[in-house]
DNA sequence: CGCGGCTTTGATGTTCATCAAGTAAAGTGG
DNA sequence: CCACTTTACTTGATGAACATCAAAGCCGCG
């Protein structure tokens, strides 16, 4: 079992202003006072299905992913996450429970906010609110068309999509370690470990990918870009 | 070329207290001033992706489909919403166009909403803000789980589900006039119409469904909830 | 009444899951 | 640090699920 540490301060968090950027010095003061700020280790998981839905946290580094466990004990992910995102604001409002578990895939830095003083807020600064709703907006946008296109592909697009979204979206880079298993992966897209390994050997043998333990190297990214869209 | 007519008032609308339970009279009053009531018959497009997204609309009657057309001219729905729903709720304040088509399945009536009438609302009245923040959560959380699971399912599973939707959360009964053609739900679930229409035969075989033209009994109903979920 | 879209069934090939078997890597306890 | 265990990765073979192509019947609508 590892251990959670709590840690210090983040007053100049460069995430404030994503969505706190309306707030007075007061009402920051006051979200300042119910937020606890932890650290947890790959691996971990943060949140279980069914847990109290009392907080949302958001991400200042790492990775993490939401997931449900099927009766077979499989895990199915629904989307991954990245710095600066605010996991579960979509759910804070209508449930009751976590909907999905949350579990680091490399060390995590998180702040963890309680619902009651988000509802304050947004009852008594107007322009707090419409942050919400527009950040809300953003979140369901990008978790409901990430899986609308990906169901219109077959295995190759939607591997590709994958390896795109950690290049363009986490890493900003061509050449990166990638923080998921292929199990994984296969649980994202809906489709067996093992072609998700095979499609991932294609795009090796195409010179469009290279692999070197868990560095992976994209060699032609207008290819790979391509068959994200079209494959 | 249909024609779209504009009715009467709706102040003692059934769905006033899904979203605007918490208005006072001015406030409400407001909200009417600014507000269009539209008619449009079977098959009209009443929005296209890409249009200026300047309002929300909720259905009084009726149901429509939420869609994009792909390259190849190909629709693929995105989901399907019925009275009471608030379409493009999610959209409104984030999103500056239209990112998906709105087109009618039935005759349908509509309430057409401005979005600055609703963020000045959202501004100045805090319970307000908070009914809409909780009603979107539950909208994402409705396209979201739907896609989330049948993800997980293959074909009879998907068909299945897609008739219970109508079954249980449209009709509220298990004999009714099937509102989309078999290529729609082909385009509901990422799946080819031929199959579709095997699967609905199979179905038939099986003694699970019948049909009589549009008209679609369930005879066999918990068989068929047992196929949406584990199928 | 004829045209176009919807529906249906069959035949064929592609895509994918599953089973099997083995290697490599990573964690665990002595 | 090494033996041991587990988990991750890989490839091949086989069959199931699904798309595609083709042909024909049906039905509503102008």
């Amino acid at each position: 079992m590892k251990i959670t540490h709590t840690i210090k301060a983040c007053e100049n968090c460069i995430f404030r202003n994503l969505l706190f950027g309306s707030l007075n010095q007061q009402e920051y003061r006051l979200v300042n006072s119910v937020r606890a700020e932890k650290v947890f280790f790959k691996g971990e998981i943060i949140k279980h299905e069914g847990d109290e839905l009392t907080s949302f946290l958001y991400l200042r580094t790492g990775l993490v992913k939401l997931y449900k466990t099927d009766h077979a004990q499989k895990d199915h992910i629904l989307s991954i996450h990245k710095p600066g995102d605010f996991i579960s604001l979509l759910h804070i409002f209508s449930n009751e429970f976590y909907p999905y578990s949350i579990a680091t895939l490399e060390k995590t830095e998180v702040c963890e906010v309680s619902i009651d003083s988000i509802k304050n807020l947004i009852k008594t600064n107007g322009n707090f609110a419409i942050d919400v709703v527009k950040r809300m907006g953003m979140i369901s946008d990008e978790v409901i068309s990430s899986r609308f296109d990906k169901a219109q592909l077959q295995i190759r697009g939607k591997v590709a999509s994958i390896i795109l979204y950690f290049a363009d979206q986490v890493y900003q880079s061509h050449h990166f370690k990638l923080p998921v298993t292929r199990r994984e992966i296969a649980e994202l897209i809906a489709m067996s470990t093992e072609n998700v390994i095979r499609t991932m050997s294609e795009f090796k043998n195409d010179n469009i990918l290279q692999f070197n333990g868990k560095e992976i190297i994209i060699s032609d990214y207008e290819r790979l870009l391509n068959i994200s869209k079209m494959g």
